[in-house]
DNA sequence: ATGTAC
């Protein structure tokens, strides 16, 4: 694989074969060791019908479901352009959310251990079923589907700016509950408001550095304030729609005769019937993801309020795994494109329409998500963003799971996270050690390299304090 | 990421 340098941070690979665009990496050469196979993979992306642009990868770039995770893939929906799940992955709509106390980490000190315990107890996670509420059958969870956030606020669970400070305002546009299956919305029944397991966490932190006290202070930020970071998706509901769509387009290609050169490629037109079956579904699991989000975060004012007096207030949530229907110019014509983030997180610039009022000065803020025990970033977006206006997710794995917890024990990351003065809440002990710091790269490197690459901007610095892990 | 295998 030849990855030419067109400036820092920036690497092209000429189209060869049946790539109908370009592959642009955006990463240090650092950050490309062992890249090899995520690179393959952005060979194959550039291969779909209706790319446009480039196929395009982040520098948090890692081996994914036929995409790289740290992939961004926009197609025309007008010139045949096809959607893929493996586009968005199986936890479709992960993402985070980031609420800001109105207290600093010091004033907070005191009473941190029992707001740690009662996260705690507060915070359901780990693999399986359990949640912070239980719909009362299918009619309340048909209104998730439909309305996301929105519905957990209007049934109390939260408060208008909520809405307006999350992505697409609490919801998706274009959500088809019919087309989530039976077993999709069984799984998801039993898990709203929860966390999942995995590089999923709730963490309670502190703002350690502010680069742009201007756009930090738009956002709602200032040095030293206490923040909660939720990081999770749409649980056992999402990935069984991906599995199940998957399917159904795996049948359907070669009556569009369309080819791909890894069946984990699978994709429709979106104009098509399984096209738009599976945007439909993929729009009730982001809505589920933003409930989900939603529900735990009054769970986390809850225990803020009764343990420390502490108002938590939204300061922005947005997804990394979404497909989303964007109009953006190419060559000077503006385009209708369905532009698949997978592992890759919308930026828009200052000034973009659908930011809400008090964000079109600053940008929209990008929730970058650390490693356990790591820093976590906040950024902007920048004007002539790259990459349909997207940036980089997080760290990205470099040891498997397996390796993971073969070089440390749980106890022991514990023992160091109680050493930094990080209070650790886990569920599991494998899970602890599967999540090691040294198991990922250093967010702070893929964050450093998307500025760099000119994707976005660094507004602030985040330490956690303490950990809910799943 | 995921009822960590259909």
């Amino acid at each position: 694989m030849e990855l030419v340098e067109e400036r820092p941070c920036r690497y092209r690979i000429e189209p060869y074969g049946a790539m109908r665009v370009p592959g642009v990496v955006f990463a240090s050469r650092d950050l490309l060791a062992d890249a090899e196979k995520s690179l393959a993979q952005v060979v194959n992306v550039a291969t779909v019908p209706g790319i446009l642009g480039a196929s395009y990868a982040m520098p948090d770039i890692h081996w994914g479901y036929g995409f790289p995770i740290g992939g961004v893939a926009a197609t025309d929906v007008d010139e045949g352009g096809v959607v893929s799940p493996g586009g968005v992955g199986f936890d479709i709509s992960c993402g985070v959310r980031l609420l800001a106390a109105d207290a600093r980490g010091g004033e907070l000190r005191r009473a941190l251990p029992a707001v740690m315990d009662g996260l705690d107890r507060a915070i359901p996670r780990g693999a399986g079923p359990g949640g912070v509420w239980r719909p009362s059958g299918p009619g309340p969870l048909e209104r998730i589907l439909a309305d996301g956030s929105r519905y957990a606020v209007e049934e109390g669970y939260g408060e208008e700016r909520d809405l307006v400070r999350c992505e697409d305002g609490g919801a998706v546009a274009g959500a088809d509950v019919t087309q989530v299956g039976e077993r999709a919305r069984q799984r998801g029944l039993a898990q709203v408001g929860s966390l999942g397991s995995g590089n999923h966490f709730l963490e309670v932190q502190q703002v350690a550095e502010v680069y742009d006290t201007a756009v930090a202070g738009a956002f709602g930020l200032a040095d030293g304030q206490l923040c909660v970071m939720i990081h999770c998706g749409s649980r056992g509901l999402g990935h069984q729609i991906c599995t199940d769509h998957v399917r159904v387009m795996d049948r359907a290609m070669a009556r569009y005769g369309i080819t791909v050169p890894d069946r984990q490629l699978a994709c429709a037109p979106v104009d098509s019937p399984e096209g738009e079956a599976y945007l439909g579904a993929m729009a009730a699991a982001a809505n589920y993801g933003r409930a989900n989000r939603q529900l735990l975060t009054h769970a986390a004012r809850e225990v803020f309020r009764r343990a420390a007096g502490a108002r938590l207030s939204l300061v922005y949530d947005v997804s990394h795994n979404l497909a989303k229907t964007e109009t953006h110019d190419v060559a000077g014509r503006p385009h209708r494109l369905c532009v698949h983030r997978k592992g890759a997180t919308r930026a828009f610039p200052p000034g973009h329409p659908e930011l809400p009022p008090d964000l079109r000065g600053s940008g929209q803020p990008v929730l970058i998500p650390g490693t356990m025990g790591t820093a976590s970033y906040v950024l902007t977006g920048v004007p002539g963003g790259d990459a349909f206006h997207s940036t980089c997710h997080g760290a990205g794995r470099v040891l498997s799971r397996h390796q993971a917890a073969r070089a440390v024990t749980g106890k022991e990351v514990r023992a160091r996270l109680d050493a930094a003065g990080i209070a650790v809440r886990p569920r599991s002990w494998r899970g602890l050690a599967e999540e090691t710091p040294e198991a990922y790269k250093d967010v702070s490197a893929v964050v450093a390299a998307s500025e760099r690459a000119g994707l976005c901007r660094t507004v602030a610095r985040l330490v956690p304090l303490g950990v809910v892990k799943g």
